[in-house]
DNA sequence: TGGGGTGTTAACAATTTGGTAATCAAGAAT
DNA sequence: ATTCTTGATTACCAAATTGTTAACACCCCA
């Protein structure tokens, strides 16, 4: 079962969405945590490091992005599904959102039955990397456990910055990565660090690998691809 | 339920088709505004900011044509979903209120019943922003997520101003967008470029698509189609 | 205490991009 | 037929963005 000892920490002002939610996870055999403010919702995280945190964007004392920011800046989150619930078509919340650091979004109104079953096709995407999280493409390994990367076989020695970059942008091939969000993934939405650093970081990788794998898109950011 | 806290405005010279249509939306839980010429449409809708905008082509003061016409040129209305009601087979109607950023059509004569299922669709329409957001029409193919778009599986390589406009007229087949929604959608309404730019533009994606998708209309704007 | 590796920054080079002006072409209006 | 309006095209330049290099500060560890 997906669900197994896995818990959930659901932050949201309506507690009718709160307790609906809540009970048809429970029912499928999730841990649920709940919050009903910002604030909450992060001592609540802390407290009990659930692996999945659904946040309403809209909340008292600290709205959702706030709080997905303040978490994403502890090294204790970085494994922890953030997804947001945001009113429909809230554009401007999307991107927000990614760029602090949320995995993915649903929009309200939802029903439970599609509630439960995004639940559990978010543990289902990091449940298969959990067997055997090593990434493989083309010529080119890349092994989190070993903190290793392989081309052709040939060890190649990354820094844990160099590693942790590659391994994100890896994580999804093809697909673009915002230096914000890079920022935050790797870094901590805390830390400030100039924006040279992710290039010369890139370049870095580059260097070792010797192939080009890594395509910026200017004006947007990096992406990972063969 | 699909109609929650949605509102619409509904213009047209007719007072019992503006009765019958309010109190049926009404019924099924829509906010209704009504308006009994083009001038109190535009007015009404500034004042209201409805979802939905129902515009009889035929009105006084202004037809509904224009009246659509001056709303799509303000950044306010860029998410809102405007209509047309038309008169049966009124052919030149449907390819103008196209060409001046209509969403659809509904005929006359209608059946209150037929309206409200057709209401509801609209907003089902734009209910379902999550499943994947690459558009895919014909030969093209365009990827969000990897800045990227693709003909006949080909790469070709946009810069992000152009993509971001091959992805905005696409996002829409068939419908026009005008200059005006153009610049505030791309630039932004704070931005002021000349108008030329636009032209120059699209002139690149169109010349590295190698095939011609965007269609001009004359004093209107641009669209996409195959 | 002094390497070696790591992460960051600053400074500058290289590149790409976005925007404009000037000119041309097509079609509508007079 | 001529003028006017609108869009197409082109070349060019300025601004934005990224690449590269070298230098510096840490930290860990022998």
């Amino acid at each position: 079962m997906v669900s197994a000892g896995k818990k959930i920490l659901i932050a949201d002002d309506e507690p009718d969405i709160l307790e609906i939610i809540s009970y048809n996870l429970q029912l499928h055999g999730y841990e649920v945590v709940t919050a009903k403010d910002g604030d909450q919702a992060i001592l609540k995280a802390k407290q009990n490091q659930p692996d999945l945190i659904i946040l309403d964007i809209m909340m008292p004392k600290k709205n959702g992005i706030e709080v997905c920011k303040i978490l994403r800046s502890q090294p204790e989150f970085n494994d922890t599904i953030i997804v947001f619930l945001t009113a429909l078509n809230d554009e401007l919340s999307h991107v927000k959102g990614l760029e602090f650091g949320a995995d993915d979004f649903i929009s309200k109104p939802i029903s439970p039955k599609i509630m439960v079953s995004k639940v559990n096709s978010f543990f289902r995407r990091i449940n298969k990397p959990e067997a055997n999280n090593a990434i493989e493409l083309g010529d080119i390994r890349i092994v989190p456990d070993e903190y290793m990367v392989y081309y052709k076989d040939n060890p190649i020695n990354l820094a844990k910055k160099e590693f942790e970059l590659l391994n994100y942008l890896a994580s999804k091939p093809g697909r673009v990565f915002l230096r914000n969000e890079i920022l935050n993934r790797i870094w901590g939405s805390e830390v400030i660090v100039g924006d040279r650093t992710i290039d010369v970081h890139i370049r870095k990788i580059r260097q070792k690998l010797g192939i080009d794998c890594i395509t910026t898109v200017k004006g947007v950011g990096y992406k990972f691809e063969i």
